[in-house]
DNA sequence: GGCTCTTTTCGTCACACTGACGCGAATAAA
DNA sequence: TTTATTCGCGTCAGTGTGACGAAAAGAGCC
């Protein structure tokens, strides 16, 4: 037998790894997406990413790499999972492209290169990449349809919910990421009630602040649970409600 | 620009797709195994798999394809999902291959093909591959152990359980199927309960059956419910467990 | 038939969790 | 000082849950 795959008759296909790179700032689930500057879907926005850099490099390290170029960020400082892998034959006009995509929460962080790079990636309402007026590249409207649900599930039954938040936040701000993410409002009494229940998630830092008005809040970092037991589960209804910040009472 | 992949400096990689078909048969979680007939790892259990035939094939299309191989069966018969893909630069000695893996979930049906193949597909117990003595092939341990922890989380929240029964099953027969694929008894009255209250789990047939022994059931059908409302939720404790048929009582 | 053994199926009960909501406390802005 | 806002605590009814009792309905054995 043949000591190396290149000497079999084997079809072998470009891999390209993409990211989804979530976050919540101005009130809205925003994604990173950067503007083609080139052919096919020249002008087109779509997902950050790009082919492996060589035959060596390993799947994770690629998505890193493309990560730090991105953002500036190292794959440490954020959640980073895999989401799906995407194709189809016909997915890119220029060739048989398989591509692994993965899934990055981050904070309202400000984004290091952004300007630096020729490609200019920059935040986007997933509201606007999912609605029917935009114009994304490639499959990549499918890919961030799969990336917002598995983050709204995510949400449920993990603490993930503070990946999107600064180092440290108080309970009403991860509120604000679950309502955001949901498009949902919660009731924030319940919320307290359930959110300093799951042990092992907040863990006090002592502080306080008033920055979000009102009564001043006890300010927490993230405790070492993963999971979230009991889990904390989206309103059965999901409506696209408007989740504004005054008067969240259904009416 | 270059009008196909093919003109650029692009690494070219090998890909390949793998299937882990999980049964429940003789009492115990079981996957379809082969055993590798070349190097390497002659002579060891692998998943049943193979690389796409040509620059054009679909991945799913090369997963039925696969799955009609290895057992005769087509992809509508069963249910079949991606579970991921792994990408380690080193997985195959022979060079770079990146592997889509599939999960797909089937009754205790006999194998068509079983014999018929130069490939000797069959079953093994997930236990046998997960154990330390098993020889197994590539990195197809950790892809199993993935697998059964999918399908595990899986039951929980949807009705995949009836995927592994025939189509006509009672209750008691369903619960055998949680028992041994979470590998913990569970309360055959408290399962009947909370089963039959899931809407559009279960259609039930009007016909009876005594094949378990004990008292006739009734016999049911899958409903068109694809997620369980209430979840059944894995007993919190994972010890693995003695699931005997009798004494199912924790003494 | 009578007895035992098995499994199904229907209830019961205490406990935990949930959503809906009231209310006082603590701050900033007017 | 008044008003608006948010925080954090508490209440209450409804629902799901685990643990368990018990009757029903068959099979096998004496």
């Amino acid at each position: 037998m043949a000591d190396d795959i290149k000497d079999w008759r084997i079809p072998m296909v470009a891999v390209a790894v993409d990211l989804t790179v979530l976050t919540v700032r101005a009130e809205l689930l925003q994604i990173l997406m950067v503007e083609r500057g080139i052919q096919p879907f020249r002008g087109m926005l779509a997902l950050p990413g790009g082919f492996l850099e060589s035959r060596r490099e390993d799947l994770d390290a690629a998505v890193a790499r493309e990560l730090a170029e991105e953002t500036g960020l190292s794959a440490e400082q954020l959640h980073l999972e895999q989401l799906r892998t995407y194709g189809a034959p016909d997915r890119d006009p220029r060739g048989r492209v398989i591509t692994v995509c993965y899934l990055a929460l981050m904070p309202n962080l400000p984004l290091p290169r952004a300007g630096g790079d020729a490609r200019a990636a920059r935040f986007v309402p997933v509201e606007h990449v999912l609605g029917r007026g935009a114009a994304i590249a490639f499959d990549h409207r499918t890919i961030v349809a799969d990336a917002v649900e598995r983050a709204r599930g995510k949400l449920e039954y993990t603490s993930l919910g503070a990946a999107f938040c600064p180092p440290e936040f108080t309970i009403g701000e991860l509120r604000r990421v679950y309502e955001i993410v949901w498009g949902h409002p919660l009731d924030p009494r319940n919320f307290h009630r359930k959110i300093t229940g799951v042990p092992g998630f907040l863990v006090p830092t002592g502080e306080r602040t008033s920055r979000d008005g009102g009564r001043p809040a006890a300010l927490y970092r993230r405790g070492p649970a993963a999971l979230m037991h009991p889990p904390i589960l989206r309103p059965a209804n999901p409506v696209p409600q408007n989740v504004d910040r005054r008067r969240s009472r259904v009416s």
